[in-house]
RNA sequence: GUCCCCAUCGUCUAGUGGCCCAGGACACCGCCCUUUCACGGCGGCGACGCGGGUUCGACUCCCGCUGGGGACGCCA
């Protein structure tokens, strides 16, 4: 395979935070494309900006991938580390007189463009440094800036929206050095992108202004741009901007509150692209079926719910070994065959690991909590003695097989001339604590003799107040 | 304010001029299964933002409006 045709998509987060929804969504159709077509994913980490890049942020995003499994190929890089060829460029862009040193200070701008502003024109930099030839040892601090073109259009190829128009005269001549000496985003964008030969460049829709910015750089540079498909971004479940307080979480509280990676994988992707009518698609179909032309164009909203869902069906359908081995130390030290039972009782009903793990521990430890209601609904003097009766009779039953425990209530309530429907719910909450659980059968088998009586026996003596 | 993007059920979406008085999924509501809850099955509720064109025919094409989102930093 050419040069031409390897496919090089990248994830560039900027470790201001964690990881959230929208961050990752992109980072997962970069390296879903890069799956689909068996090209790479890169990932770079854009720290240019000292002042709010961490160490930490870095970790968590780090952790974060590896939670869902984003492997990639090549990085990660980092911007920090890349000065010299910053630099190199910047100098060449100096040289050639594609780029200028610029005295304006920060005050002398913020009054232009409030000016602007104020007049209804879009506040930009007027290029008063333009055409100066300021040299580097003017002996004020200076910025260096792209002599950007002052008319005609910059045209951007989208894969998602076509071609996009954008009138030059709406570009400034920005900043790619500050006076600090760093270059800035735009540029190093630039510089990596041709430099890393991205060939695909996905990201959020919030870029596509900057991609006429960027483009112009490229220009300037000599360079071939890659191809660029702007994503639409994920709201809250409000419809307004995702922030703290409505779903923007780190991807990491996903993983905490029982999500399950290939799950979230599943929804993140189905958020903003489909395939027909399939909702549920593994791993393996999402990279064999992922494409770009199927991405939606329009913003979309982050449903908990719906993910939860999501998760409930990748749940039912993981094999119990992989579910034992996500769920941690969860069901530690349980034989193998129990451990089965226990789970293909409890996985219909889950919708998250944390159901999970906590349905489990009702048949797993001593202790029982009661749900208050049901006790006072079920518990009664009326199904006490009924209770304690039962508990008697059970003693000759053989909880190694719960045909053998069926037998044994159906011969009780047959001399009492009681229905199932009846007693059911009562031995339930005492076993249980709860009105909810599994078949009656199955988890008293599973529960054993001695743990089933005692709490028979425990829900006789509530009862009886 | 200026520029850009977007627009089908509450939500995610199918739909690329006639197959659509619009299909699927989540949620919600019934019913069935059933010892409870879930799973499963069946059914219901529910949308093409508005106005102009183009066309024999528009959810689909064009224009305007409205609405939503984004961008305008020595942040990324």
């Amino acid at each position: 395979m050419s040069d031409q045709t390897q496919i090089r998509t990248r994830f560039a987060p900027s470790p201001t935070g964690y990881l959230h929804i929208g961050g990752a969504r992109t980072a997962v159709f970069s390296w879903l494309y890069a799956k689909r077509y068996g090209g790479k994913f890169i990932l770079r980490v854009e720290d240019t900006d000292n002042e709010r890049s961490t160490e930490d942020s870095i970790q968590q995003i780090l952790d974060a991938m590896a939670w869902l499994g984003l492997d990639y190929d090549e990085g990660p890089f980092r911007q920090t580390d890349r000065w010299e060829i910053y630099h190199s460029f910047i100098k060449k862009l100096l040289d050639s007189g594609h780029a200028y040193r610029c005295v304006c200070t920060r005050e002398d701008l913020d009054e232009k463009r409030e000016l602007m502003q104020k007049s209804g024109a879009k506040p930009m930099y007027d290029g008063s440094c333009r055409g100066k030839d300021i040299p580097a040892d003017v002996g004020k601090p200076y910025v260096v800036r792209i002599a950007g073109p002052k008319d005609g259009k910059t045209e951007v190829e989208d894969l998602l929206r076509g071609t996009v128009v954008f009138d030059n005269s709406e570009l400034d001549d920005m900043i790619i050095m500050r006076t600090d000496g760093s270059p800035t985003y735009n540029f190093c964008v630039v510089v990596d992108d041709a430099d890393m030969k991205i060939s695909h460049v996905i990201r959020g829709d919030d870029h596509l202004a900057n991609t006429p910015r960027q483009l112009v750089i490229y220009k300037a540079l000599g360079l071939k741009p890659p191809k660029f498909a702007h994503v639409s971004m994920i709201l809250g479940s409000d419809g307004k901007r995702l922030s703290k307080r409505h779903g923007a979480l780190s991807v990491l509280e996903y993983r905490d509150m029982g999500i399950l990676p290939d799950a979230f994988l599943n929804y993140l992707t189905r958020l903003g692209w489909s395939h027909g009518d399939q909702e549920v698609f593994t791993l393996d179909e999402l990279k064999s079926k992922f494409d770009l032309d199927a991405v939606s164009k329009s913003a979309s909203r982050f449903d908990l719910e719906k993910m939860t869902w999501t998760n409930a069906e990748h749940l039912r359908k993981m094999d119990n070994k992989a579910l034992v081995k996500i769920s941690g130390n969860a069901f530690e030290g349980i034989p193998g065959e129990r451990l089965e039972t226990l789970l293909e009782m409890l996985k219909p009903r889950a919708r998250t690991l944390v159901d999970l793990a906590a349905s489990a521990r009702i048949y797993l430890e001593d202790g029982l909590e009661y749900d208050e209601k049901s006790v006072t609904r079920f518990l009664t003097s009326d199904t006490a003695s009924l209770l304690s009766e039962l508990a008697d009779r059970l003693e000759i039953a053989n909880f190694g097989r719960k045909e053998d425990i069926e037998t044994v209530f159906n011969e009780y309530l047959e001399e009492k001339g009681l229905k199932l429907k009846i007693l059911a719910q009562p031995v339930r909450v005492a076993l249980t604590g709860g009105t909810v659980s599994p078949g009656l059968f199955d988890i008293m088998a599973f529960m054993g003799k001695d743990k089933c009586l005692a709490r028979i026996r425990e829900g006789a003596r509530r009862g009886r107040g």
